[in-house]
DNA sequence: ATTAATGTTCAGAA
DNA sequence: TTTCTGAACATTAA
């Protein structure tokens, strides 16, 4: 699940550890599952980032990145279920990479681990990293659109405003989860075409994403009822106690009492109050 | 014992 | 051009 707060939560919990440290090794894991996508190879990253200092880490829309004193990076896509960890991880069968770290004396890892094994781990010279950061790809990151750059992004798509949250090209860093959420926090229909917003209803839009982001930022994330998501110590988060209508399907909603609805859109779930929501 | 569902992304087709 | 579909994978619930 890792979205926008989850990926923010990551980088915050590695970044003590990571920032300022010298990578000593960097390794695959030896699993029983099927490896994860490393590119370019293990031996190829190894021979250009060993030796080199982990000058800054930070995040771009569900990416972690890891950025060298060269101005190389790896770049981690922890997709569903990858969690990248400073600490024991949930289990060992599903650690994929190891990034040996020294400071001084001391030596410490980070590990990515993903059970199902979607997660990317990528490296890429500083020049390439400049246009995946930039490029178009990728949107504005969610937190930093004001209410303009939301009626741009709206106005250029007449899929349901659901479907356009996860549209990463318009607003980068919102998933599934938190598009219900936000969605539900504006009080707009998820079946509303993106285009056909007011003026109104996207400066609450823009309002419920600030608030509902950074809340769950705060709250270090949504740890869901299969407990996969877990910070950079293997905790869980505390966001999922917040949820007004994600996977809450029947139960009443928070605000009205109203029986929460679930529905499918483009293949993913939708969670939503039919009465506070129009 | 099958089948459907689970947070994400991307290629390829409609 | 925009939007839709299915696949990548592992695990759990029905």
């Amino acid at each position: 699940m890792p979205e926008l707060p989850e990926v923010e939560t990551m980088v915050r919990g590695i970044r003590p550890v990571v920032e300022g440290a010298s990578l000593a090794g960097f390794r695959r894991v030896r699993c029983s599952c099927r490896p994860i996508l490393v590119s370019p190879s293990v031996g190829v990253i190894a021979r250009r980032a060993a030796g080199r200092t982990l000058s800054r880490v930070w995040r771009r829309a569900k990416r972690v990145i890891l950025e060298l004193d060269s101005g190389d990076a790896f770049v981690i896509e922890p997709r569903m279920t990858g969690l990248m960890l400073v600490s024991d991880p949930p289990d060992a069968g599903h650690l994929r990479v190891e990034w040996q770290l020294t400071r001084g004396a001391e030596e410490r890892s980070l590990w990515f681990w993903d059970r199902r094994g979607l997660g990317t781990v990528r490296f890429f010279r500083r020049a390439e990293l400049q246009a995946l950061v930039e490029g178009g790809a990728l949107g504005r990151d969610a937190l930093e659109m004001d209410a303009e750059d939301w009626l741009t992004a709206l106005k250029s798509t007449h899929r349901p405003v659901k479907v356009a949250l996860l549209d990463q090209r318009l607003a980068a860093g919102i998933g599934n989860l938190y598009a219900s959420e936000i969605l539900h926090r504006a009080g707009i229909r998820p079946q509303t075409p993106a285009a056909r917003l007011s003026l109104a209803r996207i400066g609450r839009l823009q309002l419920a994403v600030q608030s509902v982001l950074s809340e769950a930022i705060r709250y270090e994330g949504s740890t869901l009822s299969d407990g996969t998501y877990r910070n950079a110590l293997n905790q869980s988060g505390g966001y999922q106690n917040a949820h007004r209508v994600y996977d809450r399907a029947g139960e009443g909603c928070l605000t009205c009492g109203a029986p929460i609805v679930r529905l499918v859109q483009a293949q993913r779930s939708t969670f939503y109050c039919p009465r506070c929501q129009r």
